[in-house]
DNA sequence: CGTCGACTTGAGTTAACTCAAATCATGTGG
DNA sequence: CCACATGATTTGAGTTAACTCAAGTCGACG
């Protein structure tokens, strides 16, 4: 697949001309990066921004002791790291490849000249940064509203709800992974997925299926309406 | 003032035509508020945005049993409820009125027509909601890594730079409401101020006004380098 | 079959919470 | 100007959700 047809299957340039494919094209750059390696990190100077073709990559926040926060994860045909080709501001967090990926480079200059010139990609990128306050905005409700079990409750809902409303809901992610995107820790986690399973909430073995058991109570757990009961001690 | 006037002071149109913010002025509705009113509820659907021209306003999530979470606090020129314009969706948070404030009101399908003729209007909404991402991604940072004094002491700091980097920071907002700006209650703030206090950190009478003694410190603590020794009990 | 990383379980600690009461600040009517 | 009502803030005492640290257990892979 040359890049020009690689460019028109991402959402975000439907709107551009075969012209304008063409000539985009001509700046990007395809650069490739194993799991594990740093794309880009916090406070460097972004010059432009990605669009991930095959792989998956993380953006995150890291404490002083290392800790991590999740804020995105992105697969084939999203973009990251927009944020700071707008602003005229350095990366605000890291991005990190979470397995072998293939990444689509785009200086910021000429990306800029050609957005103004197409209205069009204007709303498109204006409609996907509103997407992402959206969910920033309830990651910050999650973690500033919400206990942990909530958080878990709401985050099987949405993958059931993103896997067609299965009540088999498969994880995306390692349950370790999972923590820091709940803004939490693997332990945690992991006891609280076993307090859901014991009140009957969800059906889970260590693997990474569970299944839905009481959707009604997850919600009402979601939405903070009921609490998990402590778990019985013994 | 003219409300075309009006309009001409407002950062985001500043690259606007006479023409377009003549059009602008024929569409735009000035609406008042009371301290306390709801401008909008979270859920509702989002037909246009407003811009704050009097008063202050407030965007927050609310949990089910009543706690908030501030997202946003915004001042006269400062643009809210863009999201749902643009993502097409529901208004994310409420909005309320801190003070008797007067908005003006952009109905959506107006303002998304003027702003595909405007490249440059494009790309100020563009820099305006990444900037907001950006805040974002750090209130998601202070609320999952750091403890609350270390948001106490980065709101701190950043009161200082915004104040023209001076040692006696003025809070902009009463005590309660800044513990709900840092996703804590008004108890445990009071507690760190006394906390902060006592580590000469800061100087901190019961008043609005806190004196920056120990800026690096307040560095450390911000960035998580070092925390609050535990208070002496007695 | 052994090793490695991921996950789970156990025990103890703690930061921040809740609830209750005291104090302070501000504006009002007498 | 004073006394009081109202709301904001502080202080006190006790509880708890979630953390840390340590020790298994499990599963995949060479």
């Amino acid at each position: 697949m040359t890049l020009k047809e690689q460019l028109a299957t991402i959402s975000l340039f439907q709107s551009l001309s075969p012209a304008d494919l063409e000539r985009l094209s001509s700046i990007v750059v395809s650069q490739r990066f194993s799991r594990g390696d740093i794309i880009f990190s916090e406070g460097e100077e972004g010059r432009g921004f990605y669009v991930v073709m095959e792989g998956r990559v993380k953006i995150f926040k890291a404490s002083f002791d290392g800790k991590e926060q999740i804020l995105h994860l992105f697969g084939p045909g999203e973009p990251f790291g927009e944020v700071a080709v707008f602003a005229g501001r350095t990366f605000p967090a890291y991005a990190e490849a979470m397995e072998n990926s293939r990444v689509l480079y785009f200086p910021r200059t000429a990306f800029i000249s050609l957005i103004q010139k197409n209205p069009l990609l204007a709303m498109n990128m204006l409609a996907m940064l509103s997407e992402r306050l959206h969910r920033f905005a309830r990651l910050i409700e999650d973690l500033s509203l919400k206990e942990v079990p909530g958080r878990v409750a709401a985050y099987l809902l949405y993958l059931s709800d993103k896997q067609g409303g299965t009540s088999d809901v498969v994880l995306d992610i390692a349950k370790g992974q999972l923590a820091s995107v709940l803004g939490t820790i693997p332990e945690t986690l992991s006891r609280m997925l076993t307090r859901m399973t014991q009140e009957k909430l969800i059906a889970s073995d260590g693997s990474n299926k569970v299944r839905i058991e009481d959707r009604k109570g997850l919600e009402k757990l979601a939405s903070g309406e009921i609490r998990l009961s402590k778990s019985a001690g013994q």
